[in-house]
DNA sequence: ATAATCCTTCCATTAAGTGGAAGGTCAAGA
DNA sequence: TCTTGACCTTCCACTTAATGGAAGGATTAT
């Protein structure tokens, strides 16, 4: 399978593809006396599980953990939420960031009237 | 005043006040003869401007049009708060995308048992 | 045969800095 | 006066995870 439509098939960019094969995440299993790069269903398989793994925001450092313990039969499941685990956590603290922000924010954005005079609490607290 | 104690007085690391100048941010009110960076107190307030700006998460494009606004002394309030409510909007889309990931991360974590068999619903879900 | 659609590699760009190298400047002490 | 140390300068590379585009080769369809 070219490129293309292993792309279609993953339901990836083929830009992403290739970029995929070039950091050597998921690499295609041959090459065509041309160049071609040829994909089969197993690397197809492995784009499917690389894009679910991105989907959560897992870097590509830890898609490349997962995609190991994906092909090691004999992985401890331990191992996988250890990754998992520490993934969530950091999710968490973004959100919580992310939270702090919002109510300030929103506090900012309530106390300013919005109008045409210069005067502004968001200016202001920013100062 | 040079560079290293303008970034003392603004609380930002060195390299960043010059990343600041660099890009036309926060430039400095004048050169030595020799090439050294002067900051006075306006640009100092400048730069914490941006700091605080930045610890909201506003993006050095959004903290050039604040930037501008803080100096305009006529501004209208509300072109500021559209500015914030528009970054608020963002934040809160970002957070309710770190919501579901989280929860559904959460659900997998819990599913997986941990152990040192290879059987793991986090490898499943994304296989 | 030729045009359209693939594919290839390589380079640049994105955001917001950070790290480091090579070298110039300045103030203080011996 | 010389030197040492702490500044400062510019320039280049690197970070993340792709994405866009150019130049050119391969394949397929008409």
């Amino acid at each position: 399978m070219n490129i293309g439509k292993a792309a279609d098939q993953a339901g990836l960019p083929t830009k992403t593809v290739r970029y995929y094969a070039d950091i050597g995440l998921v690499l295609p299993s041959s090459r065509t006396q041309t160049g071609y790069r040829n994909y089969d269903i197993s690397n197809i398989k492995k784009l499917i599980f690389v894009k679910r793994a991105r989907s959560f925001d897992f870097s590509i450092r830890e898609c490349r953990e997962l995609l190991g313990l994906y092909e090691e039969k004999n992985r401890s499941s331990s191992d996988v939420r250890k990754i998992a685990i520490h993934h969530l956590a950091e999710i968490k603290r973004k959100e919580e960031d992310l939270k702090k922000l919002r109510v300030e924010l929103n506090h900012l954005v309530n106390a300013c009237a919005g109008d045409d005079r210069p005067d502004c609490p968001i200016i202001d607290y920013l100062s």
